[in-house]
DNA sequence: AGCTTATATTCAATTTTTTGAATATGCAAC
DNA sequence: GTTGCATATTCAAAAAATTGAATATAAGCT
Protein backbone atom coordinates (compact mmCIF):
# COMPACT_ATOMS: atom_id res chain seq x y z
CA UNK A 1 0.00 0.00 0.00
CA UNK A 2 2.51 2.86 0.43
CA UNK A 3 4.97 1.39 -2.21
CA UNK A 4 3.58 4.38 -3.80
CA UNK A 5 4.30 6.61 -0.87
CA UNK A 6 7.68 5.34 -1.08
CA UNK A 7 8.20 6.42 -4.56
CA UNK A 8 6.42 10.10 -4.35
CA UNK A 9 8.60 10.81 -0.91
CA UNK A 10 11.95 9.50 -3.46
CA UNK A 11 10.94 12.08 -6.25
CA UNK A 12 9.80 14.77 -3.87
CA UNK A 13 13.44 14.88 -2.83
CA UNK A 14 15.02 14.74 -5.88
CA UNK A 15 13.05 14.00 -9.72
CA UNK A 16 14.11 11.04 -11.58
CA UNK A 17 13.78 7.92 -13.92
CA UNK A 18 11.75 4.53 -13.15
CA UNK A 19 15.54 3.29 -14.03
CA UNK A 20 16.82 6.44 -11.51
CA UNK A 21 14.62 5.23 -8.51
CA UNK A 22 15.40 1.27 -8.84
CA UNK A 23 18.59 2.39 -7.88
CA UNK A 24 17.90 4.88 -5.67
CA UNK A 25 15.92 2.23 -3.59
CA UNK A 26 19.02 -0.37 -4.16
CA UNK A 27 21.33 2.47 -2.80
CA UNK A 28 20.03 4.04 0.03
CA UNK A 29 16.47 2.55 1.02
CA UNK A 30 16.18 -1.22 0.43
CA UNK A 31 16.46 -2.27 4.18
CA UNK A 32 13.43 -0.34 4.89
CA UNK A 33 11.71 -1.01 1.23
CA UNK A 34 11.71 -3.90 -1.19
CA UNK A 35 10.91 -2.96 -4.71
CA UNK A 36 11.32 -5.13 -7.75
CA UNK A 37 12.04 -2.73 -10.62
CA UNK A 38 8.43 -4.04 -12.18
CA UNK A 39 6.44 -2.99 -9.26
CA UNK A 40 8.91 0.67 -9.62
CA UNK A 41 7.90 0.90 -12.95
CA UNK A 42 4.12 -0.43 -12.60
CA UNK A 43 3.29 2.18 -9.26
CA UNK A 44 5.13 5.09 -11.91
CA UNK A 45 2.43 4.37 -14.54
CA UNK A 46 -0.31 4.50 -11.84
CA UNK A 47 0.61 7.04 -10.09
CA UNK A 48 1.10 9.37 -13.06
CA UNK A 49 -2.79 8.26 -14.57
CA UNK A 50 -3.86 9.50 -10.61
CA UNK A 51 -2.16 13.00 -11.62
CA UNK A 52 0.09 12.61 -8.66
CA UNK A 53 3.01 12.13 -11.12
CA UNK A 54 4.12 14.39 -14.25
CA UNK A 55 6.43 12.80 -16.70
CA UNK A 56 8.58 14.73 -19.54
CA UNK A 57 10.00 12.68 -21.86
CA UNK A 58 13.93 13.29 -22.31
CA UNK A 59 15.83 12.42 -25.69
CA UNK A 60 19.62 11.32 -25.00
CA UNK A 61 22.13 9.94 -27.18
CA UNK A 62 24.03 7.01 -26.49
CA UNK A 63 21.58 5.85 -24.43
CA UNK A 64 17.83 5.06 -24.58
CA UNK A 65 15.21 7.76 -24.32
CA UNK A 66 14.12 8.03 -21.19
CA UNK A 67 10.97 9.41 -18.60
CA UNK A 68 11.61 12.11 -15.59
CA UNK A 69 8.60 11.57 -13.03
CA UNK A 70 8.38 14.87 -11.17
CA UNK A 71 5.30 15.04 -8.27
CA UNK A 72 2.69 17.14 -8.44
CA UNK A 73 0.64 19.33 -6.06
CA UNK A 74 -1.89 16.83 -5.76
CA UNK A 75 0.91 14.12 -5.18
CA UNK A 76 2.26 16.06 -2.54
CA UNK A 77 -1.08 16.46 -0.61
CA UNK A 78 -1.24 12.58 -1.24
CA UNK A 79 2.12 12.09 0.79
CA UNK A 80 0.98 14.20 3.35
CA UNK A 81 -2.77 12.94 3.80
CA UNK A 82 -0.64 9.49 4.38
CA UNK A 83 1.59 10.87 6.63
CA UNK A 84 -1.09 11.76 9.15
CA UNK A 85 -2.19 8.78 9.60
CA UNK A 86 -0.26 6.25 11.85
CA UNK A 87 1.99 3.97 10.02
CA UNK A 88 1.46 0.32 9.44
CA UNK A 89 3.56 -2.29 11.23
CA UNK A 90 7.05 -3.32 9.87
CA UNK A 91 6.54 -6.54 7.34
CA UNK A 92 9.87 -8.44 6.96
CA UNK A 93 10.77 -12.38 5.47
CA UNK A 94 14.35 -13.30 5.75
CA UNK A 95 14.14 -16.60 4.08
CA UNK A 96 17.91 -16.91 5.38
CA UNK A 97 17.22 -16.98 9.17
CA UNK A 98 14.47 -19.90 8.59
CA UNK A 99 17.12 -21.86 7.11
CA UNK A 100 19.12 -21.42 10.29
CA UNK A 101 16.14 -21.53 12.23
CA UNK A 102 15.91 -25.30 10.91
CA UNK A 103 19.21 -25.90 10.46
CA UNK A 104 19.57 -29.18 12.01
CA UNK A 105 18.36 -31.20 9.35
CA UNK A 106 20.33 -28.91 7.04
CA UNK A 107 23.98 -29.92 5.70
CA UNK A 108 26.20 -27.81 8.10
CA UNK A 109 28.82 -27.20 5.44
CA UNK A 110 25.94 -25.43 2.93
CA UNK A 111 24.94 -23.44 5.81
CA UNK A 112 27.96 -22.17 6.80
CA UNK A 113 28.97 -21.15 3.04
CA UNK A 114 25.36 -19.63 2.96
CA UNK A 115 26.38 -17.41 6.16
CA UNK A 116 29.35 -16.38 5.46
CA UNK A 117 28.01 -15.44 1.80
CA UNK A 118 25.55 -12.84 3.38
CA UNK A 119 27.99 -11.86 5.51
CA UNK A 120 30.01 -10.81 2.87
CA UNK A 121 26.69 -9.48 0.90
CA UNK A 122 26.15 -7.37 4.11
CA UNK A 123 29.65 -6.02 4.84
CA UNK A 124 29.29 -5.08 0.87
CA UNK A 125 26.44 -3.26 1.96
CA UNK A 126 27.69 -1.66 4.73
CA UNK A 127 30.16 0.11 2.97
CA UNK A 128 27.58 1.35 0.59
CA UNK A 129 25.94 3.03 3.19
CA UNK A 130 28.64 4.55 4.59
CA UNK A 131 30.19 5.83 1.32
CA UNK A 132 26.78 7.50 1.04
CA UNK A 133 26.46 8.79 4.54
CA UNK A 134 29.93 10.60 3.89
CA UNK A 135 28.53 11.67 0.95
CA UNK A 136 25.70 13.57 3.14
CA UNK A 137 27.72 14.51 5.92
CA UNK A 138 29.82 16.78 3.45
CA UNK A 139 26.95 18.33 1.95
CA UNK A 140 26.48 22.32 2.49
CA UNK A 141 23.41 24.05 3.54
CA UNK A 142 20.70 23.89 2.57
CA UNK A 143 21.24 20.36 1.20
CA UNK A 144 22.58 18.90 4.29
CA UNK A 145 19.08 20.11 6.29
CA UNK A 146 17.31 19.09 3.70
CA UNK A 147 18.89 15.50 3.44
CA UNK A 148 18.84 15.45 7.58
CA UNK A 149 15.61 12.68 8.07
CA UNK A 150 17.08 10.60 4.90
CA UNK A 151 20.59 10.75 6.24
CA UNK A 152 18.65 9.94 9.59
CA UNK A 153 17.63 6.68 7.73
CA UNK A 154 20.50 5.55 6.23
CA UNK A 155 22.27 5.33 10.05
CA UNK A 156 19.61 3.05 10.85
CA UNK A 157 20.55 0.92 7.53
CA UNK A 158 24.22 1.40 8.92
CA UNK A 159 23.53 0.17 12.57
CA UNK A 160 21.36 -2.68 11.28
CA UNK A 161 24.38 -3.94 8.74
CA UNK A 162 27.01 -3.31 11.56
CA UNK A 163 24.78 -5.66 13.98
CA UNK A 164 24.34 -8.00 10.85
CA UNK A 165 28.17 -8.79 10.97
CA UNK A 166 28.56 -8.83 14.52
CA UNK A 167 26.16 -11.86 14.65
CA UNK A 168 27.28 -13.52 11.24
CA UNK A 169 31.20 -13.32 12.58
CA UNK A 170 29.92 -14.70 16.02
CA UNK A 171 27.35 -17.97 14.30
CA UNK A 172 30.15 -18.68 12.55
CA UNK A 173 32.51 -18.80 15.13
CA UNK A 174 29.99 -21.12 17.59
CA UNK A 175 29.15 -23.14 14.73
CA UNK A 176 33.32 -24.37 13.98
CA UNK B 1 6.93 -19.39 -1.10
CA UNK B 2 8.76 -20.19 2.27
CA UNK B 3 5.65 -19.14 5.05
CA UNK B 4 5.36 -23.10 4.16
CA UNK B 5 9.15 -23.62 5.31
CA UNK B 6 8.49 -21.72 8.49
CA UNK B 7 5.89 -23.70 9.80
CA UNK B 8 7.47 -26.66 8.83
CA UNK B 9 10.49 -25.77 10.67
CA UNK B 10 8.41 -24.55 13.71
CA UNK B 11 6.76 -27.61 14.11
CA UNK B 12 9.39 -30.00 13.46
CA UNK B 13 10.70 -28.63 16.31
CA UNK B 14 7.39 -28.40 18.51
CA UNK B 15 4.21 -29.73 16.68
CA UNK B 16 1.19 -27.27 17.65
CA UNK B 17 -1.82 -25.83 16.98
CA UNK B 18 -2.65 -22.92 14.89
CA UNK B 19 -3.25 -20.48 17.32
CA UNK B 20 -0.24 -21.66 19.04
CA UNK B 21 2.06 -21.14 15.77
CA UNK B 22 0.29 -17.70 15.35
CA UNK B 23 2.11 -17.09 19.39
CA UNK B 24 5.31 -18.64 18.30
CA UNK B 25 5.54 -16.76 15.28
CA UNK B 26 5.04 -13.65 17.02
CA UNK B 27 7.40 -14.33 20.24
CA UNK B 28 10.89 -15.72 18.75
CA UNK B 29 10.20 -15.21 14.75
CA UNK B 30 8.25 -11.94 13.91
CA UNK B 31 11.60 -10.24 13.43
CA UNK B 32 12.79 -11.85 10.43
CA UNK B 33 9.32 -13.44 9.59
CA UNK B 34 5.82 -11.67 9.30
CA UNK B 35 2.59 -13.48 8.98
CA UNK B 36 -1.00 -13.13 9.77
CA UNK B 37 -3.07 -15.40 11.35
CA UNK B 38 -5.31 -15.75 8.49
CA UNK B 39 -2.13 -16.81 6.26
CA UNK B 40 -1.07 -19.65 8.76
CA UNK B 41 -4.39 -21.44 9.30
CA UNK B 42 -4.58 -21.06 5.58
CA UNK B 43 -1.28 -22.59 5.17
CA UNK B 44 -1.27 -25.46 7.60
CA UNK B 45 -4.33 -26.41 5.68
CA UNK B 46 -2.84 -26.34 2.73
CA UNK B 47 0.17 -28.76 4.19
CA UNK B 48 -2.06 -30.90 5.53
CA UNK B 49 -4.02 -31.67 2.04
CA UNK B 50 -0.39 -31.66 0.68
CA UNK B 51 -0.04 -35.04 3.15
CA UNK B 52 3.13 -32.90 5.24
CA UNK B 53 1.59 -32.06 7.94
CA UNK B 54 -1.10 -34.39 10.30
CA UNK B 55 -3.43 -32.86 12.72
CA UNK B 56 -5.04 -34.80 15.72
CA UNK B 57 -7.98 -32.80 17.42
CA UNK B 58 -7.75 -32.79 20.66
CA UNK B 59 -10.86 -32.24 22.58
CA UNK B 60 -10.27 -29.48 25.78
CA UNK B 61 -12.64 -28.60 29.00
CA UNK B 62 -13.10 -25.10 29.55
CA UNK B 63 -11.15 -23.83 26.46
CA UNK B 64 -12.44 -24.59 22.32
CA UNK B 65 -11.03 -27.88 20.89
CA UNK B 66 -8.29 -27.73 18.74
CA UNK B 67 -6.05 -29.20 16.18
CA UNK B 68 -2.74 -30.32 16.83
CA UNK B 69 -0.58 -30.16 13.89
CA UNK B 70 2.75 -32.63 13.42
CA UNK B 71 5.18 -32.97 10.42
CA UNK B 72 5.19 -36.05 8.80
CA UNK B 73 8.03 -37.13 6.77
CA UNK B 74 7.36 -36.42 3.65
CA UNK B 75 6.72 -32.90 5.65
CA UNK B 76 10.90 -33.58 6.67
CA UNK B 77 11.59 -34.56 2.99
CA UNK B 78 10.14 -31.06 1.74
CA UNK B 79 12.20 -29.10 4.18
CA UNK B 80 15.37 -30.48 3.53
CA UNK B 81 14.97 -30.08 0.36
CA UNK B 82 13.96 -26.54 0.40
CA UNK B 83 17.26 -26.71 2.96
CA UNK B 84 19.76 -27.27 -0.05
CA UNK B 85 18.57 -24.57 -1.80
CA UNK B 86 19.94 -21.06 -1.85
CA UNK B 87 17.71 -18.90 0.53
CA UNK B 88 16.01 -16.45 -1.49
CA UNK B 89 16.91 -12.30 -1.04
CA UNK B 90 15.26 -10.89 1.62
CA UNK B 91 12.46 -8.85 1.58
CA UNK B 92 11.01 -5.61 4.23
CA UNK B 93 8.70 -2.98 4.36
CA UNK B 94 9.19 -0.89 6.96
CA UNK B 95 6.51 2.03 6.18
CA UNK B 96 7.66 4.41 9.56
CA UNK B 97 11.59 4.67 7.59
CA UNK B 98 9.27 6.11 4.57
CA UNK B 99 7.42 8.78 6.69
CA UNK B 100 10.56 9.52 8.05
CA UNK B 101 12.24 9.73 4.86
CA UNK B 102 9.96 11.97 3.83
CA UNK B 103 9.55 13.68 7.26
CA UNK B 104 10.27 17.55 6.01
CA UNK B 105 6.48 17.31 4.83
CA UNK B 106 5.29 15.70 8.10
CA UNK B 107 4.50 17.51 11.17
CA UNK B 108 7.26 16.98 13.35
CA UNK B 109 5.45 16.78 16.48
CA UNK B 110 3.51 14.35 15.04
CA UNK B 111 6.61 12.41 13.94
CA UNK B 112 8.55 12.82 17.26
CA UNK B 113 5.51 10.97 18.85
CA UNK B 114 5.56 8.26 16.65
CA UNK B 115 8.87 7.08 16.94
CA UNK B 116 8.70 7.23 20.46
CA UNK B 117 6.23 4.97 20.23
CA UNK B 118 7.81 3.02 18.12
CA UNK B 119 11.21 3.13 20.79
CA UNK B 120 8.77 1.96 22.61
CA UNK B 121 7.57 -1.11 21.17
CA UNK B 122 10.85 -2.01 20.11
CA UNK B 123 12.04 -1.38 23.55
CA UNK B 124 9.42 -4.33 25.04
CA UNK B 125 10.11 -6.76 21.87
CA UNK B 126 13.86 -6.71 23.13
CA UNK B 127 12.76 -7.61 26.60
CA UNK B 128 10.72 -9.86 25.19
CA UNK B 129 13.55 -11.74 23.39
CA UNK B 130 15.99 -11.16 26.08
CA UNK B 131 13.58 -13.39 28.46
CA UNK B 132 13.26 -16.21 25.77
CA UNK B 133 16.99 -16.04 25.47
CA UNK B 134 17.19 -16.66 29.25
CA UNK B 135 14.89 -19.77 28.87
CA UNK B 136 16.68 -21.06 26.65
CA UNK B 137 20.22 -20.46 27.83
CA UNK B 138 19.00 -22.15 31.12
CA UNK B 139 17.88 -25.58 28.78
CA UNK B 140 19.83 -28.74 29.67
CA UNK B 141 21.12 -31.21 27.24
CA UNK B 142 20.24 -32.01 24.86
CA UNK B 143 17.40 -29.60 24.48
CA UNK B 144 19.87 -26.92 24.73
CA UNK B 145 21.35 -28.38 21.76
CA UNK B 146 18.30 -28.88 20.09
CA UNK B 147 17.80 -25.07 20.61
CA UNK B 148 21.20 -23.69 19.52
CA UNK B 149 20.52 -22.37 16.02
CA UNK B 150 16.65 -21.01 16.90
CA UNK B 151 18.59 -19.22 19.89
CA UNK B 152 20.95 -18.33 17.42
CA UNK B 153 18.11 -16.64 15.45
CA UNK B 154 17.15 -15.24 18.39
CA UNK B 155 20.40 -13.26 19.41
CA UNK B 156 20.19 -11.80 15.84
CA UNK B 157 16.78 -10.52 16.80
CA UNK B 158 18.25 -8.97 19.75
CA UNK B 159 21.21 -7.16 18.13
CA UNK B 160 18.40 -5.65 15.74
CA UNK B 161 16.41 -4.59 18.28
CA UNK B 162 19.11 -3.09 20.69
CA UNK B 163 20.27 -1.33 17.37
CA UNK B 164 16.72 -0.07 16.58
CA UNK B 165 16.44 1.57 20.16
CA UNK B 166 20.04 3.53 19.87
CA UNK B 167 18.85 4.60 17.13
CA UNK B 168 15.66 6.10 18.17
CA UNK B 169 17.27 7.46 20.66
CA UNK B 170 19.66 9.46 18.91
CA UNK B 171 17.03 10.44 16.30
CA UNK B 172 14.80 11.95 18.60
CA UNK B 173 17.66 13.63 20.45
CA UNK B 174 18.51 14.73 17.23
CA UNK B 175 15.07 16.03 16.12
CA UNK B 176 14.50 18.31 19.36
C1' DA C 1 29.89 -11.06 -36.16
C1' DG C 2 28.39 -12.32 -31.88
C1' DC C 3 28.42 -11.80 -26.72
C1' DT C 4 27.91 -9.23 -22.59
C1' DT C 5 26.77 -5.23 -19.96
C1' DA C 6 24.38 -0.96 -18.95
C1' DT C 7 20.61 1.84 -19.95
C1' DA C 8 15.52 2.12 -20.17
C1' DT C 9 10.68 0.37 -20.15
C1' DT C 10 6.29 -2.60 -20.63
C1' DC C 11 3.02 -6.39 -20.15
C1' DA C 12 0.53 -10.16 -18.05
C1' DA C 13 -0.34 -14.74 -15.79
C1' DT C 14 0.12 -16.62 -11.43
C1' DT C 15 0.85 -16.55 -6.62
C1' DT C 16 0.70 -14.35 -2.27
C1' DT C 17 -0.94 -11.08 0.92
C1' DT C 18 -4.17 -8.15 2.94
C1' DT C 19 -8.50 -6.97 4.77
C1' DG C 20 -12.61 -7.90 6.73
C1' DA C 21 -16.12 -10.77 8.26
C1' DA C 22 -17.78 -14.77 10.71
C1' DT C 23 -18.27 -18.40 14.29
C1' DA C 24 -17.81 -20.58 18.89
C1' DT C 25 -16.47 -21.63 24.03
C1' DG C 26 -15.89 -19.99 28.55
C1' DC C 27 -13.86 -17.00 32.10
C1' DA C 28 -13.71 -12.69 34.70
C1' DA C 29 -15.10 -8.14 35.68
C1' DC C 30 -18.53 -4.45 36.16
C1' DG D 1 -26.56 -9.85 32.07
C1' DT D 2 -23.48 -8.06 29.08
C1' DT D 3 -19.08 -6.47 27.87
C1' DG D 4 -14.53 -7.67 27.05
C1' DC D 5 -10.73 -10.85 26.72
C1' DA D 6 -8.26 -15.23 25.62
C1' DT D 7 -8.76 -19.28 23.15
C1' DA D 8 -9.48 -21.44 18.57
C1' DT D 9 -10.56 -21.58 13.54
C1' DT D 10 -12.48 -20.67 8.65
C1' DC D 11 -13.72 -18.31 4.38
C1' DA D 12 -13.38 -15.17 0.53
C1' DA D 13 -13.00 -10.76 -2.14
C1' DA D 14 -9.69 -7.43 -3.32
C1' DA D 15 -5.07 -5.70 -3.60
C1' DA D 16 -0.28 -6.36 -4.24
C1' DA D 17 3.84 -8.95 -5.36
C1' DT D 18 6.35 -12.36 -8.01
C1' DT D 19 7.95 -14.46 -12.08
C1' DG D 20 9.03 -14.54 -16.58
C1' DA D 21 9.09 -12.76 -21.03
C1' DA D 22 9.75 -9.06 -24.28
C1' DT D 23 11.67 -4.92 -26.58
C1' DA D 24 15.19 -1.38 -27.78
C1' DT D 25 19.75 1.48 -27.99
C1' DA D 26 24.54 1.45 -27.83
C1' DA D 27 29.14 0.74 -25.93
C1' DG D 28 32.97 -2.56 -25.19
C1' DC D 29 35.09 -7.06 -25.74
C1' DT D 30 36.70 -11.47 -28.19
Amino acid sequence: MSLRHAILAMLEIEKGSGYDLVKRFDQSVSYFWAASYQQIYRELQKLESEALLESEEVIQQGKPDKKIYEVTPDGISELQKWLEKPAKAMKIKEPLLIKIYAGELADKGLLIEEISQHKAAHAKRLEQYQEMSELLINLEQPLRSKYFLPHQTLKLGIKIEEAWLEWAEETLEAMT
